[in-house]
Formats: structure tokens, C-alpha cells, sequence
RNA sequence: GGCCCGUUCGUCUAGUGGUUAGGACUUCAGAUUUUCAUUCUGGCAACAGGGGUUCAAUUCCCCUACGGGCUACCA
């Protein structure tokens, strides 16, 4: 066992966390809790033009729902707060001051418009503008004033940002967990905004900053801050913090489930699948995105099924609970290439799980689902009946939403009949067959299972009856189809009331189809 | 365009300088279940292409192709 690793999980409030956030965050949760150290939550809201109301709540329920509370953050507070960048912008200004001071950063006046016509510009030539070594001499920044103009000028009402400066001619190398070394030459790298008009930093000075002040072990994150850690390299080394610089692991992507690209929050739409763990209402324009949760499955499926999207133990297990996945867990043996979202797998898993529940566990996570249900009557209110269901259940559902769809017949009696199946089956079955099954129903003395069988059987054969005719149109009365649970032991479940009233209902309604 | 990263069955992946290239999902067939699901058995299905290095390359190197990311006063 390592060390105790000391690290962070921090989106930014934009929206809600998609399933590759979630990913992210488990596996710090994993490292975290495996080497006896420290996950913390930390929320990046320096960009106020993209800061979302609820956001953040949203994505401390999905991480509470998924298992992974963390240790620091804005709600638990911890010895490194506070956990939000738009509280601490005290030490971004002190940081920022200390790297002009040595010359490693400067101020630059041009303005937005200004870039985004040299840019455009650039691109009609056939090349890239850049805010580099080669540019920035010929731009408006503080490189070529003298202290006295730059006082004047810092006076003024002009905006500015502060930039990195960046040396070419050097090699920036530094090793990823995942992909091993890898270099940047800094003539490739432009001098990144740190400090924004609005005074707020922006991401890569924030991110150098806090996670020097946590003292953050392991930097886990997704794969497109690749690019950018060559930057961060610099800062580290800028603000002489290169040699405590935290272990860097950038995460492949997750990509469509078809097609090209990395997921989107759009894909969930388009393919009729949860992207979200949860469920997320976009309150500016109204729309909705849905969730695992509301979808129907277990964070345990959930947490399992991300947890192998890039990662693998190296041996032939696939079922992990989240204790197993913190014994497992090693950041060496994360892939290196994007895994497709496979929501295929993401279903058999959740039903591994459901198969897995007792029927008490069952009957807990069924409840808000049918509380939620379209369904009449008062049984799939009932979490004592409910939890009768689990053994019946628990093999055949690959989502807890398919308990009231697709097997409503569970708390109502069926409204419609298979017509194809009872036209084949009825012209085989007499009217005293049909009242000798209500008889045996009648005087089964034990109602359970095996009687009901029993007993239903022997008034079968007793009227002259084939079994292979009426067995069928006994599940059809019970539930209006052909699939479902063992006929007896769901009469057993649905008493002898109900299954007499189905019966009744489903033979009155055979006969008339003849 | 430039820079960086990647490429084993349709999908997630294991794996090795000499293997019948393994598993899981999906799918197909069969058995069990007088239904469905589960379970079991079996089948289809992969080392992107081209050059090297080597007695031997899926494995090491190079190139190409393809895929992905970044290229904002967004993260």
C-alpha cells in the first residue's frame, strides 16, 4: 500500500456532472481511500459567464448517491478551505503578484477584440496566431513599458489580464501515470491568461495554486488537460514548487456509444440513454436530461460499470462492490485509448445487482419507483407485499422502472389479454374446465405455491382439460401476456381474492372471443 | 493547419518476442424453465496497413492511415 494520497475531485459548476465526472471522481475516491489518504471536493467556479444555479448541489447528491462523500470540501469544510475558488481569491492575487515580481508573468492590455481579429486573421493566412515570443513584442502589454508608463497605465481604467511568460527554446517533460513521459517544447506554448479582466484567475492558475496549498498528491483528471499540463509544469516550476509537484494522471476519454466523438450531454437525448447520474433540469431553457438514478439503476451497477470503462483489475472479475474496487484499484493499469459508452453493459450490470438484492434491499429501492408509477390500487404501495415480489422478481428486471411497466399486472389486474395467444388456446378449453380451476382456487386449503398448483392441476384433469391449453390462459388471466413469474407462485403473492377475481374476469372474456 | 495522445472480436478488454490470441457485453443455436427471465452448453467474431529489427513479431522501431484531445480573458 502506498502512501496516503491527498486528492481532489473538482468540476466546474457549469451543469450537471456526466458520467465521465463520475468516473473521475471514483477513481480519486479509489486512490484515496485505498492508500488511507484524503478525497476532496473542490468546486472550480472561476468562470462567472458559465456558473449554473444548483449546479454544485447537483453534483454533491450524485457523488453521495454514488457512494463517494468527500472528506473536504464546501459542505464538510477541512484544514485546506474553502473548497470554492471564488473564495480564495486572496492567493490567487498574492500568487500572481509574486510571479510578476519575478518577471515570470506580465500584464497585457489587448483587447478581446483585438486577439480575435488576429486570430482570424492568422487562420485566412494559413497560420496560427499565437500570444508568444514570437507576438508579444508587437503587442500591447507591460514587457516594454518602463515602471513609470506601467503605473500609468495600470492606473488607468484599461482592462488587463495577466499572462504567463513564456521562454521558448525549452523542453517541458514530465511523466503521467498513465501515459508514461511526455514533451512539450515551449516554442509551441502561448502565454496562457492567468488572471482574467475580472480579476478572477483562470483554471490553470487556480488549479497550480489550490492544489499546491492542499497539498494534492495526484492530479487525476480527464485526458483533455493534457495539452495544458505543460503549462502547469511551467507554473510549478515558476513559483519554485517544481520538485513537490503532484503525480500527473490523465483519464481516456469517454466516447459515443456510436459514431465519433467524446460523450456529450446531447447523447443522452439522441440515444435514448442516461448520461447523467442523475437527473438534470436545465432551468434556462427548461429541458431535461435524465439520470441512472431515475432510469431505474443501482449507484452499485452504476459505480461498477464506470469503474471498468478504462480500467481493468488484470483478471477475469467483473463484479466489484465499491469495497472490492478500492482494494483492486491501480492507477497503472488504466488504458490508455477512449472506451466507448456501452449502455448495453451498463444494463447488464444493473441487473447483476438487482439479481444480488435481499427482499428487504429490493423492496427499498422498488418503492420510489412504483410511489412514482401510474398504477391503481394500493399493493405497490405496500412495501411489506413488495418485498413478496423480490424472489419472483429480482431475476427478470433489468431496471427497477420495468417493475411497474412492463410488469404492472404485479399491483393491477390486467386491462387487455394477449389475442393471439387466447385464440389459439381457447377453442381447446370447455366452460367446466374453466369452473373446475375457480372451484380448486376456491378450496385450496394452504394458499401457497405449490398447492395452488397442486390443486389447480388436479381440477384440470378432473374436467378432461389439457394442461397445455389452460396453463397459458391461467397466466393470461393473471396477466394479461406471456411472460412473468412462475403462474403459482405469483397467485401465491397476489392472494386468492385477486387470482379468483383474474380468473373470473379473464374466462368471462376467453369465452366471449369464441 | 499546428501540437499532443491513442489503435487486439461490433463494444469493454486480457495477453505474449514463439499462445489453438483468453474473458465479458451484444448476437446466434441448443438444453432447462409447459411462459418470460435466470442458469448451463456451444457458435460467429479481433491483433489498422506498409516497411524494418529478429531464427521468429500482435508484441520492439519507423512511416502511413484512422480515431481522439488541445489550440479562449471555458473549464
Amino acid at each position: 500500500m502506498s502512501s496516503p494520497a491527498r486528492v481532489r475531485f473538482a468540476p466546474s459548476p457549469t451543469g450537471p456532472l456526466h458520467i465521465g465526472g463520475v468516473r473521475t471522481a471514483l477513481y480519486n475516491y479509489l486512490l484515496a481511500r485505498q492508500s488511507g489518504g484524503t478525497f476532496l471536493l473542490r468546486i472550480e467556479d472561476t468562470d462567472r459567464a458559465r456558473y449554473v444555479e444548483g449546479a454544485e448541489a447537483y453534483i454533491r447528491e450524485a457523488l453521495a448517491w454514488c457512494g463517494m462523500v468527500p472528506d473536504e470540501g464546501p459542505e464538510t469544510g477541512g484544514e485546506s478551505g474553502p473548497y470554492r475558488q471564488s473564495e480564495r481569491s486572496e492567493l490567487y492575487e498574492a500568487a500572481v503578484r509574486r510571479l510578476i515580481d519575478d518577471k515570470r508573468a506580465y500584464y497585457a492590455f489587448d483587447t478581446p477584440e483585438t486577439l480575435d481579429e488576429l486570430r482570424e486573421r492568422g487562420e485566412t493566412a494559413g497560420d496560427t496566431f499565437r500570444y508568444d515570443a514570437t507576438t508579444r513584442d508587437g503587442l500591447d502589454n507591460s514587457l516594454r513599458l518602463s515602471p513609470a508608463a506601467l503605473a500609468e497605465r495600470l492606473a488607468s481604467e484599461d482592462t488587463r489580464v495577466v499572462r504567463l511568460l513564456v521562454e521558448p527554446g525549452e523542453e517541458v517533460v514530465f511523466s503521467d501515470t498513465v501515459r508514461g513521459t511526455v514533451r512539450f517544447s515551449t516554442d509551441e506554448l502561448d502565454d496562457k491568461v492567468l488572471m482574467k479582466a475580472d480579476g478572477l484567475p483562470t483554471y490553470h492558475l487556480a488549479n497550480v495554486v489550490d492544489d499546491e496549498h492542499m497539498r494534492i498528491t495526484h492530479v487525476i483528471r480527464g485526458e483533455e488537460w493534457l495539452p495544458s499540463t505543460a503549462h502547469h509544469v511551467l507554473l510549478y516550476r515558476a513559483f519554485g514548487w517544481e520538485a513537490k509537484m503532484p503525480a500527473f494522471a490523465h483519464l481516456p476519454l469517454i466516447l459515443k456509444p456510436e459514431g465519433k466523438g467524446k460523450l456529450s450531454k446531447r447523447d443522452g437525448a439522441k440515444f435514448g440513454l442516461p448520461v447523467f447520474p442523475l437527473r438534470w433540469k436545465d432551468e434556462v431553457n427548461g429541458e431535461t436530461f435524465m439520470g441512472f438514478r431515475e432510469s431505474g439503476f443501482l449507484p452499485e451497477a452504476v459505480v461498477n460499470f464506470v469503474a471498468l470503462l478504462g480500467w481493468n483489475p488484470g483478471t477475469e472479475q467483473e463484479m466489484f462492490s465499491m469495497d472490492e474496487l478500492i482494494q483492486a484499484f491501480d492507477l497503472g493499469r488504466i488504458g490508455k485509448s477512449g472506451a466507448r459508452f456501452d449502455f448495453d453493459k451498463a444494463k447488464w450490470f444493473n441487473q447483476q445487482y438487482i439479481m444480488r438484492l435481499s427482499d428487504r434491499a429490493f423492496a427499498e429501492h422498488a418503492m420510489p419507483v412504483l410511489a412514482k408509477a401510474d398504477l391503481s390500487g394500493a399493493s405497490h404501495g405496500d412495501e411489506t407485499f413488495v418485498r413478496t415480489l423480490a424472489p419472483l422478481m429480482r431475476e427478470r428486471l433489468v431496471t427497477m422502472h420495468e417493475l411497474p411497466t412492463d410488469h404492472a399486472y404485479l399491483f393491477e389486474a390486467p386491462t387487455s389479454y394477449d389475442s393471439t395467444q387466447v385464440a389459439k388456446r381457447a377453442v381447446q378449453v370447455t366452460p367446466e374446465t374453466y369452473a373446475a380451476v375457480a372451484t380448486a382456487l376456491e378450496s385450496v386449503e394452504e394458499w401457497r405455491g405449490e398447492a395452488i398448483a397442486a390443486d389447480v392441476k388436479a381440477g384440470i384433469a378432473s374436467s378432461g382439460g389439457k394442461p397445455g391449453a389452460v396453463l397459458p390462459l391461467y397466466r393470461i388471466a393473471l396477466t394479461g401476456g406471456m411472460s412473468g413469474p412462475d403462474v403459482f407462485a405469483l397467485s401465491e403473492v397476489l392472494g386468492r381474492e385477486e387470482t379468483l377475481s383474474r380468473w373470473r374476469a379473464g374466462t368471462t372474456a376467453f369465452a366471449k372471443t369464441l
